[in-house]
DNA sequence: CCGTAAATACACCTTATGGTGCATAGCGGC
DNA sequence: GCCGCTATGCACCATAAGGTGTATTTACGG
């Protein structure tokens, strides 16, 4: 029962190694210390960079757990769990952030990750939920929430499409910009100024929660926006 | 046997419906005056911009066949042709442009092209084919050809990856465009200038035959390249 | 009748992007 | 050893894009 190829195994004889991606170095140092002081963790690496984590594993790091911050330089802590998901399935992403909106606990979910824990939840509480993730808990509400999660990521795969209130025109402008029209050509194909154009992209920008063209091509596409 | 919800139906009784859909004035007149001269086939509407065309058919007109550009002001003749068959799938639409690469008629065909004429076609071949796409050819060499294009189209939907020739590191670079970071953060990503990421994401847009974040993300998400 | 939301539009600013040209170093094949 | 390809890097440029603020008109619900 030693550790392979990355793969999470239940947390029994020996400690969990867990890594932490986190960009703050305070807060960072500050998890390493708290969990460190825990007989049942052993804190196997930290990076500040979702980058770092990847480096570590391809050069042969063995992980169990990695705590997750989202927001991150370069790739962002969703992005980075998807990419751990598709190349490490067995280890297990706790999502470890002070975004509590629902937009992000959905994608963060949708990515793969098994918990979602906000950056104020106390040091014991803290504890205990790492711990308990390699369980059959889900931080946010143990054991019940699991299964919503599931829940939720199965019917994504299946096709059931978002609702994130887009207005009529939102859609069209979307449509647009999935087809990989500029805002002037935009502009000109719904017969509106191009200043308009660039607000209904912004309007839609903030509702699917993105900030560029790149981003929001890729969640309409996979939400079956259009 | 009347015309009904834009479907097509078969060249039979009654002139075929056909509507042009180009940018440059004097083809678009020369194809009118060209087709006009022959009994089988009536000219219901020309454009110059692929939007007029969506406007024409949700104001109730009626078409049997398209013939479509590809290099047109705003949405282009490909992104036409794919929202054309999503929601009126019975119009058949012939491209008919000048561009001949590989890239460019793959395009087009998975878009739901039934085919694909250069512009230096004949003028009787043109007549010709345009009335046998309505049979059971398909324009590129008849009757063959048709059972080429939905394999090509099968073997897509099905998941194929499609080989564009893009280097290792390319295809990094493009996972790092599909996760929605800058060039920038690219660049920290992967630990090369900026100036590098930039050259590299220019040759992904070559390869791919594209010329924004956009479009690449599209492609890349619906050929399966990451 | 009023408030809200949507759609429209313009100004202004910073940064990102797309495009081009040029150059160097490493590597594999002929 | 030379050629071609890849990867790397830099400079320069025009335009697109992202972000913020303000404002008008229309439409719908209370």
């Amino acid at each position: 029962m030693k550790p392979e190829d990355g793969l999470a195994k239940p947390a029994a004889a020996s400690r969990l190694s867990l890594a932490i991606v986190e960009d703050e170095k305070e807060v960072r140092e500050g998890l390493k210390y708290l969990l460190g002081l825990d007989g049942r963790i052993r804190i196997a690496a930290s990076f500040s960079r979702a980058e770092d984590l990847f480096g570590y594993l391809d050069g042969g790091g063995r992980l169990e757990l990695v705590l997750m911050d989202i927001h991150l330089p370069g790739i962002d802590g969703i992005a980075a769990t998807r990419r751990l998901q598709a190349s490490w399935p067995g280890i297990i992403v706790l999502i470890l952030t002070i975004f509590e909106d629902q937009d992000t606990i959905l994608d963060a979910i949708k990515a793969g990750a098994r918990g979602y824990l906000l950056k104020n939840t106390p040091p014991d509480a803290l504890l205990e939920q790492i711990i308990s993730v390699c369980g059959d808990g889900s931080p946010i509400s143990p054991t019940v929430a699991r299964r919503i999660l599931e829940e939720i990521r199965r019917g994504d795969t299946g096709g059931r499409t978002a609702d994130y209130g887009l207005t009529a025109r939102e859609t069209e402008v979307l449509r647009d910009i999935v087809d990989g029209l500029t805002y002037r050509e935009l502009a000109v194909s719904r017969h509106i100024a191009a200043s308009t154009a660039k607000k209904h992209i912004l309007h839609i920008y903030q509702k699917l929660n993105v900030s560029s063209k790149a981003e929001v091509v890729r969640k309409a596409l996979e939400e079956k926006l259009v």
